[in-house]
DNA sequence: CCGGATACTACCAAATTTGGTAGTTGATAT
DNA sequence: ATATCAACTACCAAATTTGGTAGTATCCGG
């Protein structure tokens, strides 16, 4: 198997030459890159063509996460693994939200980062324990409330979901190619199971503990 | 440091016996009970307080993620790490929203339960890095879209968010102590700003990728 | 001191939504 | 076979929303 081709970012000059020690060492990887900052990213990616980059956080120019989106528009192939030492919900679902496929703790062992790298290149999402439960709380909190049933008919769950985009009555029923006074009909049903008596707080009730993913 | 207590439920009976065998060679872990299905769970639980549940999904009777809600309603301390052969999403989603704090394929190496177990123990969230993978990308199309700035005023927002509670035009103006006419200037400028030209969208747009606390 | 943003008020006409009542059809359940 | 439910259509009257146009007042920064 041929060794992973790794790129590192990171402003520490004693964490990279680490690291670069560390990936030696082990065999499994081949270091293309080191740099001290994300200002000429794109270029550095493009020469170096890295299987997994190891992407700091806190960095004199552009800041890690923001680098992590440009190398996900422009190499979506590229995985990129955080390391770093922040492990603050904001940073590290923001990380998440620019396209992160790791998490990793600088405090970890460092035989973590090598494991790491493999999984990430793998397909996984390695992340350092108390990161992977942070995320897995928020993801509980964001996931459907309690499929609460309220036993929407799939006619009406269709004319809700189209509600919920915002067409008024009329484009609704032509879409679904039924009448204006079905739509109603359906919409009355609606506003009882759901108990409110509005769109807007249909939608609201919809979006909040239902179906329809956000955008 | 004390062996961590572990109780299994799954209606494979050589399973549970591999898995018997696994954890008491490794000597870090106690198994304290080992059943074919959660019938009867809150007792088992309560009896034999373990650290650990490993659960399985399909069992005759009560299904392993039905059974993940009692446990954690009951027994919130009670971490559960799914051990199952179902690596679809709809199974996989709902044993997290469940409460689940970790999730292993079985077909997994043996060795990654054992570690697994204490990692779930330990406030991890181990999952095999396919599953990982999954929670990953569905995070990333759950978070919050760019915080997107409609630099909206305070007023509007203030009129924003009555909207979104279902209040029509004449209450949110009785509410803020101006006219229906104002309201809806507002209005205008908020469908401009937000580029919609409903309440429907507005409301959605608002709930999607704004604050806004789902209730 | 003036342009621009924010907050506020007003009126008109047209479009959309809401609540009620009423009925047909087909499938499913008791 | 009879009751129930989903889906569908229809009409009336009232309430609500929307798009336009118009104007006043205050505050802020160049």
């Amino acid at each position: 198997m041929n060794r992973i081709k790794v790129i590192i970012f990171d402003d520490n000059d004693s964490l990279r030459d680490s690291v670069a020690m560390l990936l030696k060492e082990s065999g499994d990887f081949t270091l293309v890159g080191a740099y001290a900052d994300c200002l000429d990213v794109t270029n550095s990616i493009r020469d170096t063509k890295p299987d997994v980059v190891i992407m700091d956080i806190d960095m004199p120019g552009m800041n890690g996460i923001e680098a992590v989106k440009v190398i996900r528009n422009n190499f979506p192939t590229v995985q990129v693994l955080m390391f770093t030492v922040f492990d603050d919900d904001e940073k590290v679902f923001a990380a998440i939200k620019a396209g992160a496929g790791g998490y990793i703790l600088k405090n970890a062992d460092p035989q973590n980062l090598l494991y790491a790298i493999s999984e990430v290149h793998n397909g996984g999402a390695p992340m350092t324990p108390g990161i992977a439960r942070k995320v897995l709380l928020q993801f509980q909190n964001m996931l459907p409330d309690e499929n609460k049933d309220y036993h929407l008919s799939q006619r009406e769950k269709e004319v809700l979901a189209l509600l919920v985009e915002g067409h008024p009555y009329k484009m609704i029923g032509s879409k679904l190619n039924i009448t204006y006074d079905t739509v109603r009909a359906h919409m009355k049903k609606i506003y009882e199971k759901l108990h409110v008596a509005s769109m807007t707080e249909a939608v609201a009730k919809a979006i909040n503990q239902k179906l329809f993913p956000a955008k």
